[in-house]
RNA sequence: GGCCACGUGGCGGAGUGGUUACGCAACGGUCUGCAAAACCGUGUACUCCGGUUCAAUUCCGGACGUGGCCUCCA
């Protein structure tokens, strides 16, 4: 199964094995993670579930040899909003700003990795935080100073993009058009407009460690290159995040790496997930429909949040509505309510579906993916459409034998059944999740003995009662031929 | 103003130089006390205008539209 990614240097799909430098056996990825002062939107949820994804697939590609797959996630914890956040908080509280920072940027970090794991995301390898790595900022850019490629400027430390002259080649822009379509404020000790920052003075009110230039702070893309080079060395194989980031954000990084590592390239291969909006308009604070993924936790279980993200294609944009939220919800049920009235599955040993995995390894197409996983769940519907084999076969589903009549190999509905669970873990949804009911076991027992007694005596109206009852509690029944069971509403 | 992406059936959403994506919804049917679920079957598409080609939804150019980046942003 060959790998291949659209790698926003090279503008088409690279196959990962053929860069060179590449090892199947330490396959190391990094992601830009949040920056932690408020709670996260479903926009930020985003790549977290596209590279979930990817780093399942990875795993399944390279680590069944004894390869080893690194996957490193930042959390921002130094920025100027959360500096902004906690000096007001430590105004308010009367407790110094270091400490307002720290409270802060605890508290939403862990609310952040709360909500990512509802999301069916498993923990990266690493998850590194700005501030544990000050020190390697300052190193790097002690490095670069001493390279040429940076200047001390009124406290400030500035990179020195003419000094490296293939800058602006991941957003494909020269230096000259970005000067003239250039909207930046030029502080006056640039020399060039695009010279950015790399580390700058904090004042007594703001957060600041000791440097050879004084007291101060680094700036927004230092962090992501020093992190990179002290967990995955110096060229990783790929680098991820949102495509907003790929100017100025990665450019910079690229930038600074490359440049203390003599050329040698960052990573291998750059992904960018496209833009989420909300009911066909931009999510924006003042347009009222900013969601965080914790709002939207409180009203569909996780894995629908997921499934929903993965319907479409990462590098497309998506439009987050209700009505997709709630297809994926049906989906999902109709899928669950097949594996649990197929055969008892006990560990079936499959091999995962090549078809499935292929799609998956043709640049993460999750919804060529999960139309095979329709055809897995639909595939060989029994060609005779008589009552009598449907109320057979029909509650088994998961036939694989075109035109049969009759029953279906068992064995056939077992494979295609676990062929199906394999797959969906491999994109990180269990569909077999048993939601807590809302009302006792026991109750909804006793119920449905007492209405099946009702219905054995014809009293369809208690029957009914007693239905409606239930599904006034959130309890769904389904009278079946093999008898009555029952599911959670939502 | 500069740069970039996208425009597929009622809706969502893949893909392809010539052959059914897929799903949801809808419609018809089977089953059913009724319902739900399940199952069978059916229909509708590739923004517009040029060009290349035997053949374009698919390649090229233009128009219109939508979104993004250029400033913090997933």
């Amino acid at each position: 199964m060959t790998l291949r990614l659209y790698n926003t240097l090279t503008r088409r799909k690279d196959a990962l094995e053929e860069l060179p430098g590449f090892d199947p056996n330490n396959v190391r990825m990094y992601v830009c993670g949040p920056t932690v002062y408020d709670y996260a939107h479903i926009g930020n949820a985003r790549p977290v579930i596209v590279f979930d994804v990817l780093y399942r697939l990875l795993k399944h590609l390279y680590e069944k040899d004894g390869g080893k797959v690194t996957y490193v996630r930042n959390i921002t914890d130094i920025d100027d909003k959360i500096n902004a956040r906690a000096a007001e908080t430590a105004a308010a509280k009367g407790i110094p700003v270091e400490q307002a920072r720290a409270e802060i940027t605890a508290a939403t970090a862990q609310q952040y990795m709360d909500d990512v794991a509802a999301l069916g995301c498993l923990p990266p390898d690493e998850t590194p935080r700005a501030t544990e790595y000050v020190g390697q900022m300052i190193a790097m850019i002690e490095r670069l100073v001493a390279a040429g490629n940076a200047y001390v400027a009124e406290g400030h430390v500035l990179f020195d993009v003419s000094s490296k002259s293939d800058y602006g080649k991941l957003a494909r822009r020269s230096l000259d058009e970005m000067m003239a379509g250039a909207r930046v404020e030029v502080a006056p000790y640039k020399k060039n407009p695009m010279d950015f920052v790399l580390w700058k003075p904090s004042d007594a009110t703001t957060p600041g460690w000791p440097s050879p230039w004084g007291r101060g702070r680094p700036g927004w893309h230092i962090e992501c290159s020093a992190m990179g080079e002290a967990l995955l060395g110096e060229t990783f194989d790929i680098h991820g995040g949102g495509i907003d980031l790929m100017f100025p954000h990665h450019e910079n990084e690229i930038a600074q790496s490359e440049s203390v590592h003599h050329g040698h390239p960052l990573a291998r291969i750059w992904m960018h997930n496209g833009f989420l909006q909300v009911e066909g308009e931009k999510m924006a604070k003042s347009l009222g429909n900013f969601i965080t993924i914790r709002d939207l936790l409180k009203d569909w279980p996780g894995e629908v949040l997921r499934f929903n993200m993965l319907r479409t294609h990462y590098r497309q944009p998506i439009d987050w509505t209700e009505q997709s939220l709630q297809e994926s919800e049906r989906i999902l049920a109709r899928w669950r309510n097949r594996l649990l009235s197929a055969p008892a599955y006990d560990g079936c040993k499959v091999d995962m579906d090549e078809a499935f995995c292929a799609h998956l390894s043709d640049d993460l197409n999750t919804p060529a993916a999960i139309s095979r996983l329709h055809e897995l769940f639909n595939a060989g519907h029994w060609a005779d459409t008589t009552a009598k084999a449907n109320e057979q076969i029909g509650s088994f589903g998961f036939g694989n034998v075109p035109g049969v009549t009759g029953f279906i190999d068992e064995s056939d509905v077992l494979v295609n059944k676990a062929k199906a669970v394999a797959a969906l873990a491999l994109i990180g949804i269990d569909p077999l999740v048993e939601r807590e009911p809302p009302v006792a076991m026991e109750e909804i027992d006793a119920q449905v003995a007492a209405r099946n007694a009702a219905r054995k005596a014809k009293d369809f109206k208690e029957a009914d009662r007693i239905r409606d009852e239930l599904l006034a509690k959130g309890i769904v029944l389904k009278d079946g031929p093999a008898g009555t069971t029952w599911e959670v509403k939502r």
